[in-house]
DNA sequence: TATGTATTTGTACGATAGTACTAGTTGTAC
DNA sequence: GTACAACTAGTACTATCGTACAAATACATA
């Protein structure tokens, strides 16, 4: 009865333990190399372990990736929907997260706009990957009551994202913060929330 | 003193021309199978060359890859200054330009955003990259004098694609043009062309 | 403790990749 | 026409890929 994780976690949490492993050497090697790079072997190296356990937990490369952009967008759901169920200024706090992308988490979010891409030639991935615009849409509509600003708002936050990427542009908040009220539609002087 | 092709054009424009034949051919794999399915096999295969003549025009993987994205930037960018150029109603003339990436040219606007994506990964593509950016930007300060919602179309104008091609949304011109005048922040009954 | 299942590992096979290499062909300039 | 350079073509080498497979180990349960 000893009590590290082994003897605790049983088997199965055990897997799913290694499963999740196994995603994240995946993002790190679609971080570090792009999403071209991924094989069962180098994400095998990535975490430490034989080629034959990655193909042990997903069976197909496919598999793999797959899962690896399910979870990259559920993280960033999570983030959205935490900022509209807690947050006020819920429009800054969304120009504060795609700021984040150009900050810590430039590699990441490199990372999330391949796996995107990916997503659009592959069909079983497009809802995964269609459902963070859905949360910001959702985010934008408590700020505003026109289809065509929670349209601009959701289009921009993916442009700025694409900019502050490609352009390798500084994340400030406060400037994402401006451009997304433009889109919104609000004056400067009377933002709503 | 013949009059074919063959003849007239001299080695150096065949050279040209078949240089610009590969391209193609690895435009319309992009399009086939994404930027992953392109190899040296697969571009021969598909212009009906032998493997050695693409690695004679291009001699790593590499170089085809960034003559390709640079001649779809190219060609888009070119469109946006033809707009800018000889379009009284600009911000009408690009969105007719997005949606039309739904239309006929989906899959053609799914390869350029594929190719843009490498871009991000790839510092010496980035310039190439940026230049449509760049006219886009020079579009929309013909239609405002606010820094901001020159940075707002632009990002919409990415976004908008985005959404177009992962939603595979209808692009509907008017549609299009609402949302970007929404960033751009003119009232309905007062655009300013 | 015994057993069955989940997990882990090493190895191997066929396919395909990038690219180098050599030889043959064509067109141009003298 | 002759020589030179550009172009075209066939082939082969090495590396790495996805994936299959069998054996070994660990662990929960009876």
């Amino acid at each position: 009865m000893g009590d590290d994780d082994r003897s605790t976690d049983g088997r199965k949490a055990r897997g799913h333990k290694r499963r999740t492993e196994i995603i994240d050497a995946t993002l790190a090697v679609v971080q570090r190399d792009g999403a071209a790079g991924v094989t069962h072997r180098t994400v095998a190296k990535e975490a430490g372990i034989p080629v034959s356990l990655s193909t042990y937990y997903f069976a197909t490369l496919d598999d793999l990736l797959v899962a690896a952009l399910t979870s990259v967008t559920e993280a960033y759901t999570a983030r959205i929907r935490h900022i509209i169920d807690n947050r006020d200024d819920k429009l800054r706090g969304l120009a504060e997260l795609i700021a984040e992308s150009a900050g810590t988490g430039r590699e990441r979010a490199l990372a999330e706009r391949e796996l995107s891409t990916l997503a659009a030639r592959r069909p079983a991935l497009r809802p995964i990957a269609r459902r963070w615009r859905e949360h910001v849409a959702e985010l934008a509509q408590r700020c505003t009551d026109s289809p065509d600003a929670v349209t601009a708002v959701v289009a921009a936050s993916d442009g700025l994202c694409a900019a502050i990427l490609i352009d390798n542009a500084p994340g400030d908040p406060g400037y994402v913060h401006a451009v997304l009220r433009q889109a919104l539609g609000v004056q400067p002087e009377a933002t709503r929330q």
